[in-house]
DNA sequence: TATTGTTATACTCTATAACTATA
DNA sequence: TATAGTTATAGAGTATAACAATA
């Protein structure tokens, strides 16, 4: 099997490796490895729209609704209406979903050491600017587009 | 923020886009990416006990069973007594399974493409590389049990 | 005793479509 | 017309715990 076909479940194992020991460690916490990303996402860029969030994340509108209205029920969030957009909603961390971040960063850290560890500083930065270029592509939906040309379509 | 803080989020990221593309792409031919990636297990290693199938995914048991069941009703698996074990069950992919498996690989055909082209093919060569070492390190626990000395443990 | 798998159960994430309100 | 968000709805994946059967 040759790199190519590889590539996607090698991204799916190392994916999904890190996300059952987030959620198992977080749990301890109260939050879902996914809840957590939500919660690093605004603690970066408070105050962002549904959208901008879910556009971060990245995640789905509709989706990342539903996860807020749980972490609302938790108190972590706050959802205000936009100041200028009157059909946007501003979210950002109340002083409790601060603290709670604060926290799980801290209960996450030693599975991100672990991480890095297991490679050298140099091949760390070299994964992440890897990974950004796979990213990018997958969301450049153009160049899909414009494969099959309009004849060859049903 | 520093690479050890970016990895995790530009892992996440970079398995999302390949899952959402994925799902998306599949949708039209009946099946889920995780679905895929279970029946592509199935079609290298003929017949793995359920076990095995959890393992190599990887993925839970319990997860596994449900996904098996989805499939067994499309007529894609069959599960069957192990020979000698009877306690296990072999798993295996149906005539049927086999032809809609080639079907979804072709079908992923062009974003496995798209992936791989966004960088050289020295660089999808160590992207593997560091995604398996990074994966393997998150597998292993061991390696966190021992951090804690026993007296600092409630 | 340990392991394989089943069953029951519950929760989160995901996504689509129809809808309201606003830009 | 397009965009932000809501609502209703549904399905898929995830995981735990109690259980039966077998190694």
């Amino acid at each position: 099997m040759n790199t190519k076909d590889e590539l996607p479940l090698a991204l799916r194992a190392a994916y999904h490796a890190l996300h059952r020991r987030s959620d198992t460690r977080f749990a301890e916490h109260g939050v879902t490895a996914d809840q957590f990303v939500l919660l690093a996402t605004l603690a970066r860029g408070d105050a962002l729209t549904q959208r901008e969030l879910a556009t971060r994340m990245p995640s789905d509108p509709s989706t990342v609704r539903a996860m807020l209205v749980l972490l609302e029920k938790s108190g972590y969030v706050l959802r205000d209406n936009h100041p200028s957009d009157g059909r946007a909603r501003t979210v950002a961390l109340t002083k409790k979903g601060t603290a709670k971040f604060q926290e799980v960063w801290k209960a996450g850290q030693s599975i991100r050491d672990q991480m890095v560890n297991s490679i050298s500083a140099s091949e760390s930065k070299t994964l992440v600017v890897l990974l950004r270029k796979v990213a990018e592509s997958l969301a450049d939906f153009s160049r899909v587009m414009t494969v099959t040309p309009p004849e060859n379509r049903n």
